[in-house]
DNA sequence: TATATACTTAACTCATAAGTTAATTAACCT
DNA sequence: AGGTTAATTAACTTATGAGTTAAGTATATA
């Protein structure tokens, strides 16, 4: 897996890793916190593996507290996916009016700290 | 792979796919147009696999013309990504003062088990 | 000091994804 | 009919991803 995008893409291929995404989007976990819901289906070194994908992949970082490790979502691993999907937004975003708002957003082309197009809701 | 939504972000975990993709954003194609720019890469069976992986993600429609096989983006699958990516926008979508505008109206507490790591957003 | 808790690492199995070459199907063109 | 173009299928190799069990590393606590 060559490039960080695809890496990331992959780490969201699972159903498990997106669980603990989810999870995670609610707040702070630590690892037996996130092992929780899955430990009917598989071991803690599973966890552990699918913990250091989703780290890899930049989507969540871990931290050390004691024999604890507190994870949490990292929103650049969820940026990198976002900025990608957003060529692609004339294609799902269907529905006629929003097609409108579309158009509206990009002849507008409001900048944010010299980064990328925001966008108006 | 299990479900349908791990099978697009798995098809997605492919530089080739993206650039195929990429390419079908810019209007129909072929599978032999689409295999150029890799065939330097790899042989055609390996493209024409590439694009059933996408196909079968939903990323992908393919027809049928004489001995050509016309592909176009189904906008379906990229909406799941869309769709599923929605939960996090508060995550990715780093201008300051929607972010700040989110944190007003919303406060969120919650606990981990070990009473240990407590967070307040 | 020793025991429990939280988590990771090691070593392994098994399934599958990505590529190959060779053969095959299908439609078109003289 | 015979040949060319477009694409797929078959059979295979190889690498990797996801899981396992068993052992190891820290840290807290009795």
């Amino acid at each position: 897996m060559q490039d960080h995008l695809s890496q990331t893409f992959a780490a969201l291929a699972d159903p498990t890793r997106r669980a603990m995404l989810a999870r995670l989007s609610k707040g702070e976990a630590n690892v037996s916190d996130l092992a929780k819901p899955f430990l009917k289906d598989m071991s803690l070194p599973a966890v552990t593996k699918h913990l250091k994908v989703l780290e890899k992949a930049g989507l969540i970082t871990k931290s050390k507290d004691a024999q604890w490790r507190p994870c949490k979502l990292n929103s650049e691993g969820l940026k990198d996916v976002a900025d990608w999907m957003e060529q692609y937004r004339i294609f799902w975003e269907e529905s006629l009016d929003r097609l409108g708002d579309y158009l509206k957003t990009v002849t507008v082309k409001e900048k944010t700290k010299g980064k990328k197009n925001e966008r108006k809701r």
